[in-house]
DNA sequence: CATGAATGAGCGTTCATTCAT
DNA sequence: GATGAATGAACGCTCATTCAT
């Protein structure tokens, strides 16, 4: 039954592969469930027979998403050592994997508010990483990196920002992320107290923030 | 004709007032014409006399919300002297009729990606917003209140800020806004280099900020 | 808005007479929504404008055919004096109804079966039917033209002959009613012990009862 | 050879049991081959093996059922001598097990009306019963027990009868078959001049048909 | 022989939109 | 201007049937 169970993951991986370019570019109220078909090369049946419905195949989806989304922020913060250089490599890694995958952006970020039932997904899936980001500051403000903040406003506020920002990049082209994500990184890092000092990317912009320091 | 142009005016009051009480509750695709016409004890026909569409509809309804809140936060910031006292005071404005109004944070946040052509009017209304903002921002960068930052960023990472604390908050009633907004208040005027000092709320955190100042 | 209403009433009556005569044909299961949307020159927003479901709408032709069946027999009874003669007015009114209108008889007779929802139905129905020959099998007890018996059982009995000779009447043409029905109506009458004399249609097979009076 | 096809053979019977099963509690329509399959333990890979098509598997099912049936009347009727009482035997088997076995009645007298074909395979298995009571009516009229009738015109009325009160039963509860039976019973013999003598239950009754016969 | 994943034609139902009154 | 009956294109979902393994 292994070769049989194998192919059954494979129909399945097709389908959601497919569901993941149709739902990104046409919506999900756009997206018929025949082009899902279409796209995978299978048939409406076997859509059908994997998932027992288009909103939970957009669920799953979601969580496929999700969770690809999350290895890879835990993979980059585990690349780190100490709390700022984590949180600046998480966020890092989530603005860079959205905008190297505009699909996934889409999905995620945009096209989960479809639907009431996606909205409470949503939120789901934003604390997962909402729990990451809040673990990186609670370990930062006990090693005494940075100031003690509601960790849990900052770890939504922080993912509200890149959403805002990866979404009008998604649809407007501006601002270009090369220039936003450091100006955003500076800026949630500065928004904890912390100095976003050695930016590896822009130097340059690192000049200004020094400045700064003397007004306040 | 004046008198006529008044009751013309009405109904289309009344649409429109029906329409944010059913698209907030039922969201975009869930809401039936049918429902509007009933709940602004008019009729399909009048829905369809005063909009093209039941999209145009929507569209006229988020530019309706979106004035108002626009009013009131320029209301809120001419109030105030001094970049930072309109600056705090923007974010409270927002905030607090956000909070106040729920149907309005509904389909201004959530419902206005129900469509691809939506989520494009979204950005429209979200760039007035920021623009408020930046305003702001840019005179206090000219009056060296703040050192410079890309505004339009700042901007925008605010707004999603905001954004994504009031949606949970409507859907989960987490974090309570009363906590929430004087910590993202604080979160956003640090972001900016700004000592959010005199918080009526939460003094004792103001303290902490000094601290983290000698850290970095 | 009566001429309005009178415009509705007819579309209505248009679909139920399409969908008798389609149901009547294909049989429940076989019928399109499209085709009774068809038959009755409106369209499918029409029928679902008007009934519910389908299932509804199945429903509601059997309740307009029971009705007029049942008029048609309640006149029969009431233009007869005598228990005996208007329960042989009944049961000729019946089997000569169903007999002229074979879309009446396929419909209430063989299509009540389709689903279960309807087979309820239709024991409903044949109860106002049953209601009917048991009160005038009452009447003829109390007035003791025929013996005391369970009337309940007595008209379900009868019921249920002339159903299933119908019914094999619509699909093989076998028996011809003509020579059926005065069999059955003899058959019925004698069951309750009434001597089915003076047969108008037949008189010559009435001959043939006397000759069994003798016998037992 | 023979041990492979005795487990064909067996796996046959299991589908044609499960098939009675889920078709007598679902009705035709409502069942799916796919519970038919679970249910029999076996596959739809099975179903389809052993049968063409739904359709054949519920005609199958229908043979077997009308095959057992027929052969409990046959013996009832073997075991008794005299044309009445082997046309009582005969009615009081079929109606005892049509009551011993609900799934029995269910299939073959209401979900035989699914479909149009099985309409027709219904007429047929009827007239097989039909037959028999024929035969047993023909003999008594030979034997003079009875004055002669159209018989086949009372087998299908009878038939009619008894199905109509069985179906009744099955879905109400009433009248109960204890009761409904012997009044049944009575009547049908009444109808063709016997005197439905030696009654157990409603001894009373009986007199009171000789009583009638000096009214008409 | 058995299995169950895959197929795809088919259908009931929805609902934005129109227009005669 | 207002009404609501009528329209019909659109779509999600079902399920009998097939066939590779």
């Amino acid at each position: 039954m292994c070769p049989r169970d194998r192919a059954k993951r494979r129909t399945q991986e097709r389908i959601l592969d497919a569901a993941e370019r149709v739902f990104a570019e046409k919506g999900y109220h756009q997206t018929l469930v025949d082009e899902i078909a279409r796209t995978s090369r299978t048939s409406k049946g076997a859509v059908y027979f994997h998932f027992p419905s288009k909103e939970a195949l957009f669920a799953a989806l979601m969580d496929r998403l999700a969770a690809r989304l999350l290895r890879e922020v835990e993979g980059a913060i585990a690349a780190e050592r100490g709390g700022v250089a984590k949180v600046r490599a998480a966020l890092e890694a989530v603005t860079r994997r959205l905008a190297r995958h505009r699909r996934l952006a889409k999905v995620l970020l945009v096209q989960s508010f479809s639907s009431p039932a996606f909205v409470r997904k949503r939120l789901e899936v934003l604390e997962r990483f909402a729990g990451l980001v809040r673990a990186q500051l609670d370990d930062a403000i006990a090693e005494g990196s940075i100031a003690p903040v509601d960790t849990a406003v900052v770890a939504h506020a922080w993912l509200g920002a890149v959403h805002e920002l990866v979404v009008r990049w998604l649809y407007t082209g501006e601002p270009p992320l090369e220039r936003a994500v450091p100006e955003l990184t500076a800026l949630l890092l500065r928004s904890v107290g912390l100095e976003p000092a050695s930016e590896p990317e822009r130097p340059s912009s690192t000049k200004t923030r020094e400045q700064k320091q003397g007004q306040s």
